[in-house]
DNA sequence: TGGCATAAACTGGTCAGACCACTTACCACT
DNA sequence: AGTGGTAAGTGGTCTGACCAGTTTATGCCA
């Protein structure tokens, strides 16, 4: 893949940005250049900076006011799901527990749609579990039908929240799970996870589910940190506000 | 409060497109006017249109793709959370069974990281519970302690996620939990969950504080129903994706 | 007639510099 | 010392031109 491939001034301006922000070039609190200056500063034209301080300011980096300059958010506080995606597309400076902390609150959430998904619409569920069959044995086919089940699985449960939520941690979720699945155990694991919860679901017992959902979440905590021992160094300062 | 305010160009058109695409003037999939013509019949200029669309991209309700026509997503499947805070300011048009729906999540949530709080800063977590002294017995007080508490609470509990999550909710919160508060009922289940919460504080008793907040999630819920029995229609239509 | 390159006509992306509107701080006036 | 206005900073919007991908129609060639 070309990741080298020339980006757009206007994301290219945006990614710049919150490297900026993250190395503490433009540390939390602080006011960002006026955006004359730093538009010339990166050589992009003011609208186009523009654009990419809205899509900042939505994600909670910075807050934009009228009159007043752009200040850099405590976004780790102030931020919403959106700084993952950002976090994610510069996967160097990943906090070492960062991903054991999303799987801690996945293995939350997942158990509850789990359950609500083969109460409502088993069928359904059952019909894509079936193509598990077809499923190679590499980390991305993996990666992929595992992001899918999930997704499934929320929009199944009836509740949207649990789909918005789940959004909010795709970008992160495919590079993290294809390093998580280059494990054969990991690979096993999920393999008969699948199995079980299509027993589940074409029995329609939704307490099956939700035990053997929030078995194998369990287990991927276990495994990541047996497969990932190590990650890069965090950059979470230990903050205490 | 001048809610009346007149609305600058480029919120009143991210305001209108996300009505456009609510009402079904928009429907999901299909194809939004060429920016120029979108943009003079609104009655903006281009950079500003596009300062609104690339909000909207960045919080799933388009896509946008160079060369090809700006398509409307299927929010509820492929948004994040920030829809939710879009769908909160036109808090008309709001699905009945959305915050109940919210209020599952929380509960799901909220024990957890409640327990996780007390477990690693039980002092700064009691030094906020007892400012509940000082708090006035009114729905708006109420809505501000809450919501700070349960921001506090993600935030002591060391995990990120649990924060980046809530604030999605935020703009949602308030002017719910303005609602729900205005049942005395509601003030006092709350006010004994602060008192309980800052007894399993000071004892340094994780178990308690978990227990004690399933319970009064659970509470709320209850509530919630009582209290605000009939919402508006919903505008969430089965679709079955 | 069929297939395939090519160009035209879409679409969004960027540029340029001017002007408007809000905030702040300074300074003159009372 | 208090108060008003003014000027200089900030972000917000406008203008219209041009650049860059995508799709579609064209029309040439086999």
């Amino acid at each position: 893949m070309d990741w080298n491939a020339p980006l757009k001034p206007a994301e290219a301006a945006e990614n710049r940005l919150i490297d900026a922000i993250l190395e503490g070039h433009f540390p939390i609190g602080s006011a960002l250049p006026a955006e004359r200056e730093l538009a010339s500063r990166m050589g992009v034209t003011r609208p186009t900076l523009r654009e990419a301080l809205q899509r900042l300011g939505r994600d909670g980096w910075i807050k934009i006011h009228h009159g007043k300059p752009t200040r850099v958010r405590d976004y780790w506080h102030e931020g919403n799901l959106g700084v993952l995606g950002a976090i994610a597309r510069r996967s160097q400076n990943l906090p070492a527990d960062f991903v054991p902390n999303l799987l801690d609150v996945r293995q939350l959430l997942a158990p509850a749609y789990a359950k609500l998904a083969v109460e409502r619409q088993p069928d359904r569920l059952a019909n894509q579990l079936e193509r598990q069959t077809q499923l190679a044995d590499t980390p991305e086919a993996f990666a992929i039908f595992d992001w899918e089940l999930h997704h499934l699985l929320t929009v199944l449960s009836g509740n949207p929240i649990f789909t918005l939520i789940l959004n909010g941690f795709q970008e992160l979720y495919h590079p993290m799970a294809c390093l998580y699945f280059q494990s054969p155990a990991a690979r096993n694991s999920s393999r008969a996870f699948y199995t079980r919860l299509l027993e589940a679901a074409k029995a329609g017992d939704p307490g099956m589910a939700e035990t053997t959902t929030r078995l194998v979440m369990l287990d991927s905590l276990t495994l990541w940190r047996q497969a990932v021992p190590a990650e890069k160094i965090s950059l979470v300062s230990n903050r205490t506000p």
